[in-house]
DNA sequence: ATCGAATCCGCATGGAAGTGCGGTTTGGAA
DNA sequence: TTCCAAACCGCACTTCCATGCGGATTCGAT
């Protein structure tokens, strides 16, 4: 299956080398190359990519808003980021802005190829420096949020997910089929082992969004 | 500069098969190869590993508990997590308790080098279906973060803010100076515009944890 | 001048939650 | 075999919350 690879790259120079790296590829195709992310929004969709190479800094809207966008008249397109930069802040924010893979600039053109491979088969390709960023961030908030952590019982974790739902005791009884007086018991534990005073206190806590 | 690499897997065919592996490279010298985490972590101080190949599965304490107490001890050492379990949840965990790699056993020799000498040099040599497991989670929380905002007034948030302290309504009013009542009503608000059934649920999702 | 939003307050009522005690059974660890 | 944690259930009693109604003032925007 050949994949559909579109470009999002303000520098004439570097947008005609990478097109070139796709050209090398058998299974790649490049279906459309942008200098700039207004661009790309206004004509993307007529170009149908599986794939898009996006670089971060473009002129007006930067790469990264322009993943948000694409992202939401595209939802299935898959998205790596081609930068220099390789602060948390910006990796973070394209993650989270729906990018899948990111790739430094200097990475050698095996590897471009082998991204756009991966992406597409379900994989997130990362220069392994930023994918070091992204470890420490676990570092970071895992012990963070992990020595807080409380031993609750597999079935007082349920209840608690359940109360962060906004269920009522009797509601939590009829889905975990137990009885209303069980869950207040379990209520109970829960509150002791988190040292909080009510169950409003112990799911702000436990951090459970859904 | 040489790699000193330590294995630790139960299976003695694979381990030995690892160890094949390492002397195929120049670079990179097995020091040790143990069977069990407690093995591991008796004598790994004097075999004084820059790198451990780490499989998760080992018998009585696993390989995710054996990295934090590696990491103890000796605080340098850099960990490759090799496994056959793609899921989340032991990802995470292991990458808190300090795992700086994390590569699918099915992975072939070259790309095992390749993460050694990665992991020696600040990377961190993911898997690629591993690498999209850990961005999928800043896909969740990201937006869940910062899009989703609802807009309350500065009051109700302060109120939402003590919900999730667990503090009950008149305790909120003292805090505030005002009636217990109002309490009550900005409550009802902020239920209203989050869409919520109940405070427990409007807290969870507002993701206060203080 | 009118409207809405934010802030503030009150009350009645039923249902929900919290507290404190009690209990059984099972299965694993010491 | 003893002990403990986990899962399960019950009741009495108090306090708290949710709901639905009503109201007030202020302040900025249309």
């Amino acid at each position: 299956m050949i994949k559909r690879v579109a470009i999002v790259e303000d520098d004439k120079g570097l947008r005609e080398q990478l097109a070139l790296v796709l050209k090398t590829a058998a299974d790649v195709e490049c279906v459309a190359a942008y200098g700039s992310a207004e661009e790309a929004l206004k004509c993307i969709e007529a170009a149908r990519p599986d794939v898009v190479l996006m670089d971060i800094n473009l002129p007006r809207m930067s790469g990264i808003e322009c993943v948000a966008k694409l992202k939401e008249i595209m939802p299935s397109v898959q998205i790596i980021i081609l930068t220099v930069y390789e602060d948390s802040e910006r990796i973070f924010h394209a993650l989270r802005n729906g990018a899948s893979g990111y790739l430094v600039k200097s990475s050698p053109p095996e590897k471009l190829l082998e991204a756009i491979t991966d992406v597409t088969q379900g994989g997130s390709p990362m220069s392994t420096h930023i994918a070091r960023k992204v470890v420490q961030h676990f570092h970071m908030v895992g012990p963070a949020l992990e020595e807080e952590q409380y031993p609750l019982s597999p079935r007082e974790q349920e209840v608690l997910e359940l109360l962060a739902a906004g269920y009522i005791y009797k509601e939590i009884g009829d889905k975990l089929s137990i009885a209303t007086e069980t869950v207040r018991t379990y209520v109970k534990h829960i509150c002791q082992k988190m040292h909080v005073k009510n169950k409003t206190e112990a799911v702000a806590k436990s951090n459970l969004t859904r």
